[in-house]
DNA sequence: ACGGTGACTAACC
DNA sequence: CGGTTAGCCACCG
């Protein structure tokens, strides 16, 4: 599994998420403007390959639904974090009106 | 250098 | 509010 920590768009994309506070969420948009890019997707590629060793969950779609295929595990972080999520029927989405993390650099 | 891919987005309809 | 479409950009073979 090839990749040093460094400079790269993996590990700043991974710095940023590691600095989300518990209870607030980033969209993966807000992660890349974060680090001066608009690569969101990339983003997400650098995620999916990082597995567990950040937490995730705090970054998620424009429309406040987490990562596909990821959201029974990512509803469990936010009933334990408190994160604010609203329900609508059988999906949920996380209020990023309120939960919304604007990151520091 | 090039084309395919994807844990995305904004704009339309 | 849901479906489509086009634009986006880093990464990989």
């Amino acid at each position: 599994m090839p990749h040093v920590a460094g400079d790269d768009f993996a590990s700043r994309v991974l710095d940023v998420v590691a600095g989300i506070p518990d209870g607030m969420v980033m969209s993966y948009g807000d992660v890349a403007a974060a680090i001066g890019s608009r690569a969101a997707r990339a983003g997400g590629q650098v995620m999916a390959d990082s597995g567990a060793d950040v937490p995730w969950w705090g970054v998620l779609r424009a429309s406040g639904h987490a990562a596909v295929g990821h959201e029974a595990r990512a509803l469990e972080h936010y009933r334990a974090e408190g994160t604010p999520v609203r329900w609508s029927g059988e999906t949920f989405r996380v209020d990023l009106g309120v939960a919304r993390y604007v990151s520091r650099s």
